[in-house]
DNA sequence: CGACGGTTTGACAATCATCAAATACAGTGG
DNA sequence: CCACTGTATTTGATGATTGTCAAACCGTCG
């Protein structure tokens, strides 16, 4: 019952791994095995605490989640997202939480090792390798939308990059993906108000380059979105 | 001659290692043999460029460097700072850079191994552990600054961050730190324009909590700077 | 039905960008 | 030592983007 869960599940966490290195049947059972004990957390729960030693490394199984830093005056800022096949903390042998994490949906995590206690020379710990790469290259993308794009350049950047990373784990059609996010988790992601985030959709849709509503994103001129902002697509290999 | 003068400028790095992690004669004894074998970069120069493997790791000797991203229309945005004492692509096994790394000043590096080539258990690696965890905090910093500050708050934030960065060093005085910066860099950095780099820092000095030029950044009001942002050191240990 | 979280709308204000030019500064060569 | 050149800083006038405040609307769930 339990397993049949975990399996059903696994599609998008095994998906995205095995897409950054070629992992072998050991590694996928260590993770099937690993996904037996899932732990569910509901939206809006923080689950791990910026300051706060954290024991494991964390894999998303499902759902969204951030981190996220606030301020005394209560403004906010989510710093980076965690989406299914996402690893948390992983490639730290010293692991103090640089901040909290927020679940943004109901998620499913589970505990895998650090990536100090994976076998040397295992494809797992290369597709970890790979996966702290691109969180970092995550981290510099936010930080040349936030300093150098416009809300409507934002937007673009996001949605490309939320596209490109959904595609890895599996989840996403040709140019539709899901995306649970309130408009004040945007604002919040991407250094506006929530007023102008509804305004900005809205032109992204008069403009018919984008549509969001309803939990799902729609890109109509991935083309154009790319020229606006020069995407670069973060290379894998 | 070359070993003298790579004992002079051993200072800021070796102060700032040996802070992130008690280190040993041996691992002191390492550094000072790399640095003896220094690089001199002029400024303007990049000197890691994006997308390229890197060969072995970089320790900032002297001088000061950043990652930069530049888009097609000539927009700029600096992603973090190297300072002396920094390590640059230490920690990842698979080294190809994310960003391309410009000196900003007249630099000297030298090449260190990475951290898989250590010693396990060397406190000269537990020094790049703490290393690599910094340079994620101090991202994660500048994506809060450049997401929720205005640009004053962007400034006190900063400021308080090279503040404490070169203390470690053991470069800044009391209040007071060298900032070899023009206000186009200082643009870069924080998203703003060279303008209103330039108006901000006009009204920081009318109000007397920061003065900044000649090279040479003052805090007066340490305490009050901190409050605005809410700052947090962010702890070593 | 009522309550609540989320979205949408409008009117207005503030921050910051843009453009253009003046001034200061540093290094270079005569 | 002085003009000369290029870069960096400063100033002013104007406009665009985005934030703020407040209220209306909408859907869902108990």
């Amino acid at each position: 019952m339990t397993l049949l869960k975990a399996i059903d599940l696994a599609g998008p966490a095994i998906s995205r791994l095995s897409a950054l290195a070629p992992l072998q049947p050991a590694d996928i059972a260590l993770l099937k095995t690993a996904m037996t004990r899932c732990q569910r957390i509901p939206a809006r729960r923080e689950f791990v605490t910026e300051g706060n030693p954290v024991g494991q490394a964390i894999l998303m199984v499902s759902g969204w989640a951030c981190r996220v830093r606030t301020l005394s005056d209560g403004r906010r800022q989510i710093l980076s997202l965690f989406l299914p096949g996402d690893l948390i903390c992983a490639h730290r042998e010293r692991p103090i939480a640089l901040a909290t994490v927020l679940a943004l949906t109901d998620v499913t995590i589970c505990h895998v090792p650090f990536r100090a206690e994976l076998e040397p020379g295992s494809r797992l710990g290369e597709a970890y390798g790979v996966s702290g790469m691109l969180d970092e290259a995550y981290l510099l993308a936010q930080i040349t939308r936030l300093g150098r794009f416009s809300a409507y350049e934002r937007f673009a950047d996001l949605l490309l990059e939320l596209h490109e990373r959904l595609t890895l784990a599996g989840i996403a059609m040709d140019r539709q993906f899901p995306l649970p996010l309130t408009q004040e988790a945007l604002a919040d992601m991407l250094g506006l108000t929530s007023v102008h985030v509804n305004r900005t959709l809205q032109l992204m849709r008069r403009e018919g380059t984008v549509t969001v509503g309803g939990g799902i994103a729609t890109l109509h001129d991935v083309e154009g979105l790319a020229g606006l902002v020069d995407y670069r697509r973060a290379r894998v290999a």
